[in-house]
DNA sequence: CCAAAAGTGTTTTATGTACACCCATGT
DNA sequence: ACATGGGTGTACATAAAACACTTTTGG
């Protein structure tokens, strides 16, 4: 305890950093950006910066998403923190904490670059490697969360338009989870599940330009559902 | 984008803070610490404390346990975070940011204040109000998190010695969940989770002087169950 | 012999799975 | 007519809930 100060704290730098993914042509996209500036000029980065004096992580997150991708006032972005990573020496300029969120987006609206990101691009999920500083792990950390909360919270439909088929929100559990679900089944889960999602009374929409319209539904009040949706193969499933 | 210069990032204060859980005769408790200094001295508070500059949030959340509690190279002490609070305003003195964790006590070895601590005490989950700071809401995030991390992880088990009984196991999820389990489909249940708990063989134990020795199980590899273990109540759960 | 705690078996009910089938639309 | 996607019905297998019952210990 060697007349250690507890005002004497010492400063750190506090970032955040943002996994953004969404759903295009059936395959998880997750938001890059290159790096203008040094340390890593060049390399492909997940957005994200220094936190201002007087803003919560919450607020820096959207504000440098803004700023670095184009990404402003997005209608329906789903934010929520994933972790902090405070190991020394991850950044290798000075003593930087960040905290890490992982982001949904329904559709994909385009990217442009801005601030110290030279460019923004949507990129595969399996495309996005060597990341810049420890991007590789958080968004490897961000993507097991989304998949593992698919089963027991309502966060699919945060990859879904506001009104949206249940064809739409099946697509997204499959591309996620990466395994073919029976549609039957499927529907009945859903509606069976209290609060997961409501009917807008009499609308429908065309899916693939062929087809019966299909009905279309809100994102229901449930955060947590219960029962949950669990992914198949009951036994021995990816660690 | 007036002119703002990345690397003139402001210092922040960042601080660990713990909500530990433990068991006592069948009721959780949370280790609170009595604040030594101002602000809030002499009001009750999570322990925790600042970030050194050479170490991660997870070791400092270690120490500061160490310091202000006694708790020591605790076995079996399971910590996790459970998210950063970052409003400007949350410290009266600056601006802090502050990595919470949630963690998990088999039995409960006694406290003893210690550096900025006056004293540390073992509280009834439900008799810690009017903590420092935004502690009372850290500590309410914590609760919510393990009751909900029971379900779908092996969890309990770090409220359980390294050897223990399946009673004794029902025993945590009875008091974490504030409901009564029935024994032989909770049994079933838990044998038939791989993963979950493994047999110690030959191993047996009394538990309340009288009646059958029961067979000692360790907790297994497993992180996240498959089946879950899911709450009973199916319809209209607490939110 | 009784009380207490562990462990097994069985019946009933609910849930999940697989798949057959009908419906509405565009080409 | 037929391909395409939406929606319903149903039979079977599996798992969960409730509860009776046996086992092993201490008093």
């Amino acid at each position: 305890m060697d007349g250690y100060d507890k005002h004497a704290f010492e400063p750190f730098a506090v970032t955040v950093d943002l996994a953004v993914f969404t759903i295009r042509e059936a395959a998880l996209h997750v938001l890059l950006v290159e790096r203008g500036q040094e340390p890593y000029a060049g390399r492909w980065a997940l957005p994200g910066g220094f936190l201002r004096p007087d803003e919560s992580a919450e607020r820096a997150a959207r504000r440098e998403l803004g700023e670095e991708t184009g990404l402003t006032d997005v209608t329906g972005l789903h934010l929520e923190q994933l972790r902090t990573y405070s190991e020394p020496g991850r950044d290798p300029r000075m003593r930087v904490v960040s905290v890490a969120f992982a982001a949904l987006l329904p559709d994909a609206p385009e990217a442009h670059g801005g601030g110290d990101a030279a460019q923004a691009r949507w990129t595969p999920y399996e495309a996005a490697r060597d990341l810049a500083f420890d991007h590789d792990r958080i968004l490897a950390d961000a993507r097991d969360r989304i998949g593992a909360k698919l089963e027991y919270t309502g966060l699919a439909t945060a990859f879904c338009p506001p009104e949206f088929t249940l064809g739409e929100l099946q697509q997204v559990y499959e591309t996620v989870w990466g395994t073919a679900l029976d549609r039957p089944n499927f529907r009945r889960k859903v509606l069976a599940t209290p609060g997961f999602v409501e009917a807008v009374p009499g609308a429908a929409r065309l899916t693939g330009g062929r087809g019966k319209p299909a009905a279309l539904y809100r994102a229901g009040p449930a955060a947590a559902l219960h029962p949950p949706l669990l992914r198949p193969t009951t036994e021995g499933r990816p660690a």
